[in-house]
DNA sequence: AACATGTTCAACCGCGTGTAC
DNA sequence: TGTACACGCGGTTGAACATGT
């Protein structure tokens, strides 16, 4: 790919460049403009320059930040870079246990709104999130040869990865400190969005917890503070979110399996390598609610 | 070792909204 | 009030890398 191919002047991202000391200075017409001005990865001198500048003189007007810092980078390039890469806050990485049970929680909530969810993850960026869902989420949908926005594949991370989420994360909570910060709940299960709920907070500072409530008892984890969460002391939990594995990789068939065998509290699964289920046919939580009467 | 295929993620694009004039 | 411009968001792309054959 080349790297510094011209510019495709869309829309009002052209427009600025009129006001800048370049390249309209030694441009001849808006074509010159444009082939001056830099797309694709990244170099650690721009990457410099441009967290240089905002060190000095903080976030201001990107397209005016652009030219001041002396990049060959429209404003927009400028901010992407900054706020999913060069901001000192970000965190890169895996996402812990933690953080998949919270993305998935989340998108319950909002969706694909993912600079919300974002909010809620402190050091997280949304394209990093939007990145996971597309990439992980929407993989084991595919592998159950359904829609990542259906019911049916809703049900099965409620039922089935979520809880294996809280497992995890309260296996290793369990190791890795004496004192229990998770009181107990007998085999996790959301059994319905009404009770379940996610309380974070993103203020500097401040707690944020994942709060996880059944029918008669209530789970809390404490995931940190802010400031842990962005850093390595989100890891304090266990040291299985040392590592952001994918727990269903491969294994959707022997996760059902041992969801069914769950034994009074499990919930009937379908048969998904028939690959025949539809939305309107069934619901585990239609399932889940007949089990309980 | 070479090629094919799949996965990840940084970066781009277009559009809707906010804001200044 | 209308217009022009900047910002931020969600969707998409494609190069780099990983894995399989």
């Amino acid at each position: 790919m080349d790297h510094f191919d011209s510019f495709g002047s869309t829309g009002m991202d052209a427009v600025w460049m009129g006001s800048c000391g370049w390249p309209a200075a030694s441009a001849t017409s808006g074509e010159q403009e444009a082939v001056d001005l830099r797309r694709g990865p990244w170099t650690m001198e721009e990457d410099a320059l441009l967290a240089g500048h905002i060190a000095k003189h903080g976030e201001g007007r990107w397209n005016e930040l652009a030219c001041a810092a002396g990049l060959r980078r429209t404003g927009k390039s400028c901010r992407l870079r900054w706020l999913n890469y060069l901001r000192p806050d970000v965190r890169r990485g895996d996402f812990t246990p933690q953080e998949q049970l919270l993305i998935l929680e989340l998108h319950f909530r909002w969706g694909n709104r993912w600079s919300r969810i974002a909010r809620e993850m402190p050091g997280r960026t949304d394209n990093e999130i939007k990145n996971y869902w597309r990439t992980r989420v929407q993989k084991h949908a595919k592998q159950l040869k359904c829609d990542v926005d259906s019911r049916q594949f809703r049900d099965v991370m409620r039922h089935l990865w979520m809880p294996r989420l809280v497992e995890r994360i309260q296996a290793a909570a369990t190791a890795a400190t004496p004192a229990p910060i998770l009181e107990h709940a007998p085999s996790p299960m959301y059994h319905s969005p009404e009770t379940t709920t996610v309380t974070t907070s993103s203020t500097a500072g401040s707690s944020v917890s994942l709060e996880v409530q059944f029918p008669s008892n209530q789970l809390v984890m404490t995931v940190g503070s802010a400031t842990n969460w962005s850093g390595a002391g989100s890891e304090q939990c266990g040291s299985a979110s040392a590592r952001s594995d994918d727990m269903f990789d491969g294994s959707w068939s022997e996760l059902l399996a041992r969801a069914c065998d769950d034994g009074a509290d499990s919930v009937v699964f379908p048969n998904f390598e028939l690959g025949e289920s539809r939305d309107d046919k069934w619901s585990l939580e239609d399932i889940w609610l007949q089990h309980q009467y």
